[in-house]
DNA sequence: AGCACGCCGACT
DNA sequence: GTCGGCGTGCTC
């Protein structure tokens, strides 16, 4: 009597469809769940496949359908909230289901592991009896600390606590506590042990805008450097944590210190996950599993990178993205999402607050708070008796510039050591010098596989090409014409250090960069004496900018930051002023408002003046009327199509074919520019062209591109190309 | 994406 | 004669 039915399997390839499979031969429909793996054959191998639908009408012919191997699971692995992530996810960036369902899980089950954690020895209040320890302190702290912990912790939580396993086994002998093998608890244990700190004017609103509504209810809180978002924050998720509800705590790729982890761990009797990038796959597994399991007995507070945006959180009530400007939320590779964008969406339909926190904010954010789809709180007072840095621009185009850097500013820093503080050099450009060149033919040290110039370093000596990573030893004499005059044209870090080094002997000179902090805790060694109070120079990039508390650095300096002001790129003078912003705010932050000064060759530049004798939030603005006048997002919506190949031309083409196709598709206010060539058109080898869609409405776009989806992937004849479509791009690279 | 299948050049 | 190059097409 049961009629024959089918699985609608998706696969975690690039194919933009799904496959129907039979059932085991003797199972019945109720064995099989929509979010079940399975293994299943496909073509000459074995795959792992996620069940999408349980159906009785095959999209083929039911003789060429073949049964799965086997069913992984016992009950789904992503809930119907995350399936419908991840059809959002298709629906929205266009790439196959299969892929965007597969992202959603941690690596090892989308290899096709049990999903089971590893196992780890946990301990258990059985019974409080205070007279049985009166006379051991540190077993009655046991108890007591244990009875904060919901009466369970796990054998790493307890010796991190600081607590032996003598204490614990006295215990367990006197059938107070009890131990059992639990899934392993890899969370950090929250212990309420700091108050919450007394609120100033503009954070108490803050809080009344967060908390005045209930479901979802979207805030941009924009707070200039120093504050206090952190705090408002934590007060904003404790009647999450009081209702033992898990808060999701999104922060940039760099962005996770010791610090942030303490405030929220000393704040709150909380488990505490970290998902980052140190994590292995069995690790980010346990971390997971854990989450996906919570259970309404204590809070879980998930602090993770852009990816921590998946996990599956069946109590989550509260979502904050921290630095929601960082460019690190937008995945750059395979399904390129937006974590900060994602994390919207599952706000809204799981119907909680969200924060979306910057000192400076992106255009997007903004203009969505602009019109009134979010919330725009703002805090412009420092706490304390901190005052900002101001920002100056030092004009280089009459001065001496040896070495990179203006005498004056040289003087600038003289003075602030000799007070006993500490300078910060920043330039966003590794090495010794961008360029070695050749004064008598005029030769550069160009990359034989990109459009770009080989990058000279001195330690070691040698060139290094920064795009597609090939290194050549350092020639001595030009290449063309056999001078021996080839000098280095430009500065990086490594020839500012030298030359402060050289030009203040009595001081340390630290430089920070991806060359110098290579080892595990490198970074950490160099900064000691930073940390220390020691008088010195700090010479770094970007790294700098980020997760560093500098309460010394009195001065800061930032060179070339410039080069950002004529871009191709409509988006660079926004992500400029954010790097100037950020580095800005590394100078008093705890001391004597200190200095922050932008040496430039475009001094004169409006837009600079504007966000020297305003602020970011006015030249925000400023930027915003630009893309509104050239129909830029945020006032338009863009798509980008990149494509690749090792011939000249060929992705060119590949892209003319692709646009003849989807011509015809073409409706009403879609609008297309290129195929042009990418801004680095020979990158590795590969020869890279773009074509971009746009439309002023999002709906438009998205319709035009689910309509063009199957011509995507069928378009055949360039094999030798490869390509990408990018919903929402955020470069041009 | 894999992987098989198939059709042409060069090599024991 | 056959080994292997990669262009083409399919996977329920
Ligand atoms: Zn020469
Ligand atoms: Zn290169």
């Amino acid at each position: 009597m049961s009629t024959p039915f089918y699985l609608r399997i998706a696969l975690d390839k690039p194919l933009n469809q799904t496959f129907d499979y039979e059932p085991l031969a003797n199972s019945r429909m109720h064995d099989y769940q929509i979010g079940m793996r399975v293994n299943v054959p496909f073509g000459q191998r074995s795959e792992v496949g996620l069940i999408l639908d349980i159906h009785n009408q095959p999209d083929i012919a039911p003789h060429k359908i073949k049964p799965i191997k086997e069913r992984i699971d016992d009950s789904p692995v992503l809930s119907s909230e995350l399936m419908k992530l991840g059809l959002w996810l298709h629906e929205y960036y266009h790439q196959p289901v299969g892929e965007c369902l597969f992202t959603l899980l941690p690596v090892l089950l989308r290899k096709g592991q049990t999903a089971k954690a590893t196992q780890e020895k946990h301990y258990c209040l059985e019974h409080l009896d205070w007279q049985k320890v009166e006379r051991a302190p540190r077993q009655k702290a046991f108890l007591e600390w244990l009875q904060k912990q919901n009466h369970k912790v796990s054998h790493k939580q307890a010796l991190d606590a600081g607590f032996t396993p003598s204490i614990i086994g006295q215990l367990i002998d006197k059938q107070l506590v009890s131990e059992l093998w639990q899934d392993n608890f890899n969370a950090l244990c929250g212990d309420s042990v700091e108050q919450a700190l007394a609120l100033n004017k503009e954070q108490e609103q803050a809080l009344k805008g967060i908390s005045e509504k209930n479901g979802f209810n979207p805030v941009l809180l924009e707070g200039v450097t120093g504050s206090g978002k952190t705090e408002v924050y934590l007060q904003a998720i404790s009647s999450a944590v009081t209702q033992r509800k898990q808060v999701l705590v999104l922060i940039p790729e760099i962005g996770l210190t010791p610090q942030t982890v303490q405030r929220f761990q000393q704040r709150f009797n909380a488990d505490i996950l970290l998902l980052h990038s140190g994590l292995n796959d069995q690790q980010r597994l346990n971390a997971w599993l854990q989450a996906s399991r919570h259970k309404n007995e204590k809070a879980q507070i998930i602090i993770g990178t852009r990816s921590a945006v998946f996990t599956e959180m069946p109590n989550l009530d509260f979502i904050i993205v921290d630095e929601e400007h960082d460019a690190s939320y937008k995945q750059q590779e395979g399904i390129r999402y937006h974590g900060r964008d994602i994390a919207v969406i599952r706000a809204a339909k799981r119907n909680i607050p969200i924060i979306l926190g910057s000192a400076t904010p992106s255009l997007d954010s903004l203009h969505n708070a602009l019109v009134k789809k979010y919330q725009h709180i703002r805090l412009t007072q420092r706490a304390g008796d901190a005052s900002p840095a101001n920002l100056e621009i030092y004009d280089i185009r009459k001065q001496s510039v040896e070495h990179g850097i203006a005498d004056e500013l040289l003087q600038h820093i003289e003075e602030t050591l000799e007070q006993g503080d500490q300078a910060l050099v920043f330039i966003n450009r590794r090495g010794f010098a961008p360029t070695l060149y050749c004064p008598d033919c005029g030769w550069i040290s160009e990359c034989k596989r990109c459009d770009a110039r080989m990058t000279l370093h001195q330690k070691p000596a040698h060139l290094h090409c920064h795009h597609c990573d090939h290194k050549q030893t350092l020639p001595h004499q030009c290449p063309n014409c056999l001078s021996t005059r080839i000098q280095a044209m430009g500065a990086g870090t490594e020839r500012l250090e030298t030359h402060l080094e050289y030009r203040f002997r009595r001081h340390k000179v630290i430089r920070i960069d991806r060359d110098s902090t290579q080892g595990k805790d490198a970074m950490e060694q160099l900064l000691q004496p930073v940390h220390n109070g020691e008088p010195c120079i700090l010479v770094g990039t970007q790294m700098l900018a980020k997760g560093h508390h500098f309460p010394k650095v009195n001065l800061v300096i930032m060179l070339n930051v410039d080069s950002g002001f004529f871009s191709a790129d409509f988006r660079a003078m926004e992500k400029t002023a954010q790097l100037i912003l950020q580095v800005a705010g590394r100078a008093g932050r705890e001391s004597h408002g200190g200095r922050a000064i932008i040496q430039t060759e475009f001094a004169d530049h409006p837009l600079l003046h504007l966000l020297s004798e305003e602020n970011y939030h006015a030249l925000a603005l400023a930027l915003l009327e630009e893309r509104k006048l050239h129909s830029l997002p945020p006032y338009a919506h863009q798509a980008l199509v990149r494509a690749d190949s090792p011939n000249p031309k060929e992705a060119e083409q590949y892209l003319h074919r692709l646009l003849q196709n989807i011509k015809p598709l073409t409706e009403n206010g879609i609008s297309f520019i290129g195929p042009l060539p990418s801004p680095m058109e020979l990158r590795a080898g590969r020869f890279r062209s773009q074509l971009w869609i746009r439309s002023h409405q999002r709906s438009r776009l998205q319709n035009f591109l689910k309509n063009i989806e199957p011509l995507l992937y069928q378009q055949k004849g360039f094999n030798k190309v490869r390509w990408s479509l990018d919903v929402d791009p955020s470069d041009h690279i």
